[in-house]
DNA sequence: CCTTTTTTGAAACAAACGTTTTATAATTAT
DNA sequence: ATAATTATAAAACGTTTGTTTCAAAAAAGG
């Protein structure tokens, strides 16, 4: 046991391979963290959904805490490829700004539950070091792709409201979470649509 | 026992009387769970904070979710409490809503906890009934304190930028959400603030 | 004072928690 | 085939969980 510590990352002798597909496990975990959140799941909820033994989730990817780095990592990075698939063939920044705010409004309104990361904010990245550094990667991806958005808007005079550019990405950004609670509460589309269409108006004019 | 039971809310005979203040408890309890949240908070915890052994709080209060319920009801009504005294000698309704949002933006910068109905909302009000009903008759209540006051000002014609009040109202209300977000994620209350002053002069113009 | 009723503190409760151990099965290299 | 190594499943680990029990203390009415 030691010796194969010792010349690691591979190990000397392989004898058998993990029989599971650990990105597909690490994504049902996800699934129920989602759900129930990091403090309400436990190791039960995880192994059973992920259709695992506990043994052999501790031998591959570790305890709980590292089940769910790796899980909401999963879910940001997913996201970020989403994002930028979708706006890679619009011209107009401005139209792309618009984009992401209807499918993010689409997404807010239609997905069972609230956004992963948004949760996982408020539950524990106050008090996680590890867990806060994730949000903040992803906060800081959708903030450049914003910005170089807003940047090309302003430049193609498309937007007229305000020339800080900075300010008004996070201005946009700010709104989603805020849309989030609101389905939460009241479960209401046309709400969230109509401040939406509000914003958007509002960056157009 | 039977017949206290029968001959409630006053039993019949008094021996002994609750020697804490429930109030002062439950406030108490209400710090623990907006630190910890309602999953990350053990009985243990509720029970050194308060001061009191947990037969005495399953004697007066009852179990953990009722405590809960309680810190949160305690939570809304003081600030709906504080909420109302703020604004009532405030003559300009726009400049009512503007000193709501920067008192607003100031407790967020400035408040080590974020807010603890937020952080309810994302962690537990979409599986429980009865929190949910709490959350939502606060939401309720910011909404038509804010829906007073942007219906005297569009009268007044200090908001020109649109007729519709609800809209509007869930626009501004919808703002302060992110801001307990980014202020989690980024500790910056320059970003936030420029922000809500950017929301104001919106309105303002 | 004495009886009655209730609160209190400490201990105890079963169940559930995250995690580890152990024995067995499976796989590879020799 | 055999030896070596690892993944797996099931059971067990010691703690901690939310909650209850129980004896003792306290306070009210008779």
């Amino acid at each position: 046991m030691i010796v194969s510590k010792i010349c690691l990352p591979l190990p000397c002798i392989m004898a058998r391979n993990v029989e599971f597909d650990e990105q597909l496990a690490i994504s049902k975990a996800m699934d129920v963290f989602w759900k129930k959140g990091y403090n309400g799941t436990t190791m039960r909820d995880l192994t059973e959904a992920m259709g695992i033994n506990s043994s052999s989730l501790y031998n591959t990817i570790g305890d709980k805490h590292q089940l769910f780095v790796k899980s909401i990592k999963h879910y940001t990075e997913s996201r970020m490829d989403a994002a930028k698939k979708q706006l890679q063939q619009i011209t107009s920044p401005l139209k792309a700004i618009e984009k992401y705010i209807n499918a993010s409004v689409y997404t807010i309104t239609n997905e069972p539950n609230s956004c992963l990361a948004i949760k996982t904010t408020f539950e524990v990245a106050t008090g996680d070091a590890e867990v806060q550094k994730i949000i903040r990667a992803d906060s800081e991806f959708t903030y450049q792709l914003l910005i170089g958005l807003v940047n090309k808007a302003i430049e193609k005079k498309e937007i007229k409201v305000s020339q800080d550019a900075e300010m008004l990405t996070d201005y946009i950004i700010n709104h989603f979470t805020g849309w989030h609670e609101s389905f939460i509460i009241h479960r209401d589309k046309t709400r969230i649509k109509k401040t939406a269409q509000f914003l958007i108006e509002q960056l157009s004019q």
